[in-house]
DNA sequence: CTGTTAGCGCCTTCAT
DNA sequence: ATGAAGGCGCTAACAG
């Protein structure tokens, strides 16, 4: 849906050869395998396996649970009998008794964003060998929402906690306390240690692609961002921005920025309404790729040519961005680290492990060919690369 | 780490400003809220709720699972109690008593490519206002690591499970019979109608993506594929190729076929071999967007240009083919719709309503850029368009 | 090292 | 329309 308003041409083929609308409502051939409602098997419990075993259900239990309290030879039949039987440990009378789930929740703002999709699957490489299982929400950048998700996942006994960005309902710490759950908060890196969190500088990365831009030359600025609202990641890069411009005696006028969805064509649509400024900036920095990649669909589009007319920069690294071209400049987030270090993070907690509460990582800037110094001030951009090039 | 081969220039700046490495072992200021191991806080249960209340347990049961059979005075002041206690049922107590978690699984090949990441979304959404929580697990196109991870969430209590693909370890669904899991395969439609499923045609899609390059005038084929051992998607697409070709009395030369991971630098590499063969083909046909894609970026760096010298397309039609220049020729599969008819399908069965077993949803053929007819044939291509004009 | 016993928190009959 | 009581399958505590 999204993308296909870049078609360049769409003959509109629709549904073919899909084959014959095949959703019999009764059921030619027998319904197959699994069908129905839910057939309440009778699934093997721990006593079938104990008998099998010739031990009681507690053994059973110490075999799962702490296989070297067991006698090798008792601990092998067992196994035995398990695998004889199929056997799958009931989780919910296990979590009942135990008071751990061995599940791990991650609420994040969106999958349509492949970003937290990675996180997410770079936790779930950690979380899935120690046993947990990964349990997910959204909440789409909406604080109610992100609180209801919760709630119902601690209802689904979750036993620990994964947010993105440090910027929360506080009704949502106080549930978290009333149910004992630990949690790490990430993306970025709780300033008054509150919170556990793990995540890297927001701030500081578009301070350092500002800097960047300004030694090129630029002077004109403009801003494509994530409403900042409820959403820190955006504040604190937008922070940024603004404070390397106030050092480099700029400042960024409020007639080039824009808020908006993280969405293609919404970014697109924004960078429409700066290039129809009367004084349009030289450079345009998103808070993300996407942003930037949108704001690329509207040059084209108009015909202005990236970097010679308009540098563009985005946030991310993302194969969306790297593959354009020109190249996006962008920063490389740490998104893989976080998830990784989250899901350690929790799993240490949950085994009572000593952790580090608090964890900075990373970024790197990448510089593609998407930014160039400004075409009206070719001479001062020089000057300013001269100026720059021996402090470092 | 993908990405950055990429770069157009890398300056390589590294942890900028990244503040100092603050894992401080111990703690300056006291750990924060919610810190330590598992504070096992004392949660309330439904007698406190029933106390308050002035009811029994029985009652705050029955407000939470059939409030129709409640009193409306009981109700409120039921529920007001729940409010006043942050009370939250103990969901593993619920399952253990009513066989049911509420817990839906999503067992998914991988995250990294944001397809299966929009599906997934897309049930998460269908399924949080019903009350049921997604849980997730990838198996990275490992058949056997798909039957453990599934074990584990059928041990986790979850109660019904999607996957993706048709082809999986028999062993996979004797574990969901036995344990009277109500299960839907996705992507493709079950030919042989054995197990309930929700897709599209992944043979007719590429066949026509194929007749519709022939009728340009194409007659010497490439193709890039995901590995066809135990993915039936890449195998059926495989198929979909060979078969339009052998119907338009063409073959494809096998030397012009090449297997890989999906991943852009992966694709980027084949794509090279194929530039590097004495014929190479006029056209690539890539299984999915990154294949093409990553197809593009080796064609870039080679100097061949898109479509002039080769034309390209892809499946699935992401934001990383559309915003490519040229767009990417493509094929809109409906990944979205897919999550939330399996959604639906699952809530369905588990509410014991009747179902459509198996549902085909339309793809749609994208066509951009990257696709012209061929430049050694343009005589015969424009004989092929005038050809079948007539016919449609 | 292994068995016995009790109960986690809730839902579900069965009464009333 | 509501209450009383048993038990879902497992593990923790205690014996032996």
């Amino acid at each position: 849906m999204k993308s296909n308003t870049f078609n360049v041409v769409n003959r509109g083929f629709s549904n073919i050869d899909a084959g014959p609308p095949d959703d019999d409502p009764g059921a030619p051939p027998p319904p197959a395998g699994a069908a129905g409602g839910v057939p309440e098997t009778q699934r093997p419990r721990a006593k079938d396996v104990a008998r099998l075993a010739g031990v009681s259900t507690a053994t059973v239990s110490r075999v799962i649970n702490s296989p070297l309290l067991v006698e090798p030879d008792t601990l092998l039949a067992v196994r035995e009998a398990m695998a004889k039987l199929r056997y799958l440990p009931h989780g919910a009378a296990r979590a009942l008794r135990s008071h751990r789930s061995h599940m791990v929740g991650a609420v994040v703002p969106s999958f349509d964003y492949a970003l937290y999709a990675r996180t997410t699957s770079a936790m779930q490489a950690v979380l899935e060998p120690k046993g947990y299982s990964l349990v997910l929400a959204e909440h789409h950048y909406d604080l109610p929402s992100e609180l209801r998700v919760t709630a119902q996942l601690i209802s689904h006994a979750v036993d620990a906690f994964f947010f993105v960005g440090l910027a929360h309902d506080p009704t949502l710490f106080a549930l978290l306390a009333d149910y004992g759950r630990p949690y790490v908060l990430s993306w970025g890196v709780d300033p008054l240690r509150q919170h556990p969190s793990v995540g890297f500088d927001n701030r500081a990365a578009t301070y350092e692609m500002t800097r960047y831009l300004v030694s090129l030359g630029h002077r004109r600025f403009g801003l494509l961002s994530a409403r900042p609202e409820g959403n820190d990641r955006a504040t604190e890069r937008g922070i940024g921005v603004r404070s390397a411009l106030a050092q480099a005696g700029l400042e960024l006028d409020e007639r080039c920025v824009r808020y908006g969805p993280i969405d293609l064509n919404a970014a697109a649509a924004m960078m429409r309404e700066l290039l129809a400024l009367d004084e349009p900036p030289t450079v345009v920095i998103g808070t993300n790729d996407v942003f930037a990649v949108g704001a690329m669909l509207a040059c084209r589009e108009a015909g202005v040519r990236i970097p010679e007319d308009l540098s563009i920069t985005g946030v991310d690294n993302t194969d969306l961005g790297a593959t354009q071209t020109p190249g996006l400049t962008s920063i490389r987030t740490p998104i893989v680290e976080i998830g990784q270090a989250a899901a350690q993070h929790l799993i240490a907690r949950l085994e009572g492990r000593p952790v580090n509460l608090f964890q900075t990582l990373p970024f790197e800037l990448v510089i593609r060919g998407s930014t160039a110094a400004p075409r009206s001030s070719a001479g001062i951009a020089a000057l300013a690369r001269s100026r720059t090039a021996p402090t470092r």
